[in-house]
RNA sequence: GCGAGCGUAGCUCAGCUGGUAGAGCACCACCUUGCCAAGGUGGCUGUCGAGAGUUCGAAUCUCUUCGCUCGCUCCA
């Protein structure tokens, strides 16, 4: 069904309503919060969870057939968020997680200084000349400016300076020299450490796990020699992350303690190109499966420069995010990372990790498709492509209903409707029952034992307070699909109104078949 | 870490040049309500982010501090 794109709401309007509903809070609160951190309330919760397990039902347990119709074989695992630091120092995060930054006193500016390179006078003495790496024509001027010549100067990265020169060196947005602070360390891994009496020291200190990978990784021959799985097949875990994030923004777009779900695809070498294409693809199907609207996803492949340590391709499934529109920001990123994972644990543990095939006689060393996405980002997807604003006419039910610009004031004779449209499989509350009426005992008594029968099937919740309209429009805030309205004809046939989110259409159906019209509703 | 902005009820805010806190919405109870929110009556809510100073007196002025938001960097 093509419908108007939706205008992403605001990051403002969004948090009003995770915060107002329930879903998600600034964590701490009372305490002023903590930058960078955020609590899931009870719906936040729930969605969360649904989308996960809707990731986990997809992809390990029911995952989608490959390029040539074969079944795929992914099998789950939940490896410790604590590893032996040498996990961390064989993949390369102590290192590579390590970016040296430099700031400009003067323009502010913040450079990555090992992206800074230094014309060096040979003299030793007088100004040096910082530029960034393959943009030397600034500095190249200020050397021609300043009556001499390059060859004067030896080029050298800026980080083999002495401490004591970069005082001497002029920034590449300043105006003079000795603007810039020395390189400082951003390790962006949470160290903490091992044992109750433990204090600080480099023997027993440890890191929060910065991606969930490795912990696939290092399980790699345990799986191989209990699972009797062949290759190719998969890994997947869903889990904590944690980095110490320069700046976390955008609310859960990127906070220090977030949630991925990957998945790690290990092939023969070389297949895994065709793998890579068909990850790519099926990621980018999926999350339109959960009705994410396809004018909102993209694929983004990665320049070779913007390539992490371990990849080598990469490509992005991006979502027009409210605070990046129209731009796009990453959703989840595929990449293809070869063998460096294995190779690296297999010479800084010494144990041997290549896969034998009993049936060509031939070891590998296998390389590795990675669908790397974020839950907690998937959460904000959820949100941003459920979030709609819409114009009803007011008083009877029959007329037009207008998509609305968030934020727009309705016009005369239509009211503001607050919706979130997930789809039901991933709604925090499948089913909200109400009386018509509060004050009437036979009402209130029949919608609690339909009530009560309910929510042994599915998350649901019971409203009588207030006019009926209202209960409807909380549970449209909150994203409910159905609600069930037990009115006077119940009494007498038996039969309930549901009512549907989208249409706000209603049904008549029989009690007896309720429970199976929901079912048949809840898992489209 | 640097720069800018902000911090008064659950939310959105008012409170001008200092005199000891207020409005709408929300929420709760009861009434009303025979299907799409805001009809009636009543009710709850505040260490005015924190600390210190000036003053007879500070939400309002000064300093310090904490936190949040935005930009620089990074990434699921």
């Amino acid at each position: 069904m093509q419908t108007d794109k939706k205008t992403p709401p605001s990051l403002e309007t969004l948090t009003g309503l995770c915060k107002r509903r329930g879903f998600i809070f600034q964590s701490s609160e009372i305490y002023n919060g903590l930058n960078g951190f955020w609590d899931f309330g009870p719906l936040g919760t729930e969605l969360k969870n649904n989308l996960r397990d809707a990731w986990w039902q997809d992809m390990v347990r029911n995952p989608p057939l490959g390029p040539d119709g074969e079944m795929l074989d992914i099998v789950g695992l939940d490896s410790a968020i604590i590893q032996n630091p040498l996990v961390w120092k064989a993949s390369g995060h102590l290192g590579g997680f390590n970016d040296p930054m430099a700031d400009c006193r003067e323009s502010k500016a913040r450079y990555r200084a090992d992206h800074l390179m230094v014309y060096l006078p040979t003299s030793g003495e007088g100004t040096a000349y910082a530029f960034l790496e393959g943009e030397p024509a600034v500095a190249e001027k200020r050397i021609r400016k300043a009556k001499s010549d390059t060859a004067n100067f030896s080029v050298v990265p800026f980080t083999d300076l002495p401490l004591d020169q970069i005082a001497t060196v002029w920034g590449p947005d300043a105006t003079k020299a000795g603007t810039l602070t020395e390189p400082r360390q951003f390790n962006l891994m949470f160290k903490t450490f091992i044992g109750a009496m433990s204090g600080e020291g480099e023997d027993n200190t440890a890191y929060l796990r910065p991606e969930t990978a490795q912990g696939i990784f290092i399980n790699y021959k345990n799986v191989v020699d209990t699972m009797r799985v062949k290759l190719p097949f998969g890994i997947a875990q869903v889990g904590k992350s944690f980095r110490n994030e320069v700046t976390p923004r955008n609310f859960i777009f990127r906070s220090r303690e977030f949630e991925q779900m990957e998945m790690e695809w290990f092939c023969h070498p070389d297949e895994a190109s065709k793998w890579y294409s068909f990850w790519v693809e099926a990621r980018l199907q999926w999350w339109a499966s959960l009705g994410v609207d396809m004018r909102n996803l993209r694929r983004r492949d990665h320049d070779e420069d913007e390539l992490a340590h371990y990849s080598t391709a990469c490509a992005d499934v991006e979502y027009q995010y409210g605070f990046t529109a129209p731009g796009f920001g990453e959703l989840e990123g595929i990449a293809h990372r070869g063998n460096f994972d294995l190779t690296q644990h297999q010479e800084a543990s010494g144990v041997k990790l290549e896969y034998f095939n009993q049936e060509t006689n031939e070891r590998v060393l296998p390389h590795v498709i990675e669908p790397a996405s974020g839950l907690t980002r998937g959460v904000l997807v959820l949100l941003n492509e459920a979030y709609t604003e819409e114009f009803v006419p007011k008083g009877d039910t029959g007329g037009d209903t207008l998509l609305a610009e968030p934020g727009s004031e309705a016009p005369e004779g239509y009211e503001k409707r607050i919706v979130l449209k997930f789809s039901p499989r991933l709604a925090p509350i499948k089913v909200a029952v109400f009386p018509l009426l509060k004050n009437r005992e036979e009402l209130v008594k029949k919608a609690k034992d339909i009530f009560a029968e309910l929510r042994k099937t599915w998350p649901a919740f019971y409203d009588q307070a207030g006019a009926i309209g209202r209960r409807y429009r909380r549970q449209d805030e909150i994203g409910t699909p159905f609600c069930v309205t037990i009115d006077f004809d119940s009494l007498e046939d038996d039969t309930v109104t549901v009512r549907d989110r989208d249409s706000m259409r209603q049904y008549r159906i029989p009690v007896s078949e309720l429970k199976s019209w929901l079912f048949e509703h809840i898992n489209e």
